[in-house]
DNA sequence: CAAACGATTTTCT
DNA sequence: GAAAATCGTTTGG
């Protein structure tokens, strides 16, 4: 499979890229354990100009320095002081989006999925939130700022080409606050029924039993 | 320096 | 449906 390469993240439209997102494998190699998952939700966050975003209007602190890095790169940070979000930092350095990972399908490494997340959990239920995405994945914020370009956490190109009707577009999760922003419509996904169906057959026995 | 809070998840009623 | 868990970041005094 092919690693997606930064060019793809330097673009300026993170509404895109979130969309295209979807379809695309995430890969991480972590205490040496290994493990990928397909992409199925993800929220794009609009940079200074989005009221949900945590740039919104500029807003520069030591958390949110890393949105302001190169476009390629993990944005990660605690949630309810519990939850470590998993962000692909996008656009042009210095204007600072990103892309919300809200939920994966697994691939492979369901054992150290299982473990990390402490329960035999059904495909669909391993990530489906972006919390448990991250902990299934075992990325923490010690990974804030690491280089998708690596070999610890990167994503590679579409395995399965949803069609437009496959994915479901709608406004974000848990961002009431953001006033009129909040209805904007930058979260993708996909249901778990059209999931299964583009990894259907063989090809899904494969992946979920570790080849690449 | 204190206090409030959050791009959530799980559990309990 | 309500509420707890839990802590770094952010904001205000």
């Amino acid at each position: 499979m092919t690693r997606i390469e930064p060019e793809f993240f330097l673009r300026d439209d993170v509404i895109k890229i979130a969309c295209e997102l979807i379809g695309c494998s995430i890969h991480t190699n972590i205490n040496g354990h290994k493990v990928s998952a397909l992409v199925t939700e993800t929220e794009a966050y609009n940079g200074v100009h989005d009221k949900a975003a945590h740039s919104y209007d500029g807003r520069f602190t030591e958390r949110t320095r890393t949105m302001y890095r190169p476009a390629g790169i993990a944005y990660v940070y605690l949630c309810y002081g519990i939850h470590h979000l998993f962000n692909v930092v996008v656009g042009q350095q210095g204007d600072p989006k990103a892309i919300l990972l809200r939920a994966i399908w697994p691939l492979s490494g369901m054992e150290v999925m299982h473990s990390r997340r402490g329960k035999e959990l059904l495909e669909h239920k391993i990530g489906s939130g972006p919390g448990t995405s991250s902990e299934a994945l075992g990325i923490k914020t010690s990974h804030n700022g690491t280089d998708l370009q690596g070999d610890v956490i990167w994503l590679e190109e579409r395995i399965v080409q949803p069609k437009e009707n496959d994915i479901i577009v709608g406004p974000r999760i848990g961002v009431d606050h953001a006033e009129e922003d909040a209805e904007l419509p930058y979260r993708f996904r996909l249901l778990p029924s059209t999931t299964k169906q583009l990894l259907n057959g063989a090809l899904v026995e494969d992946r979920i039993h570790g080849n690449p």
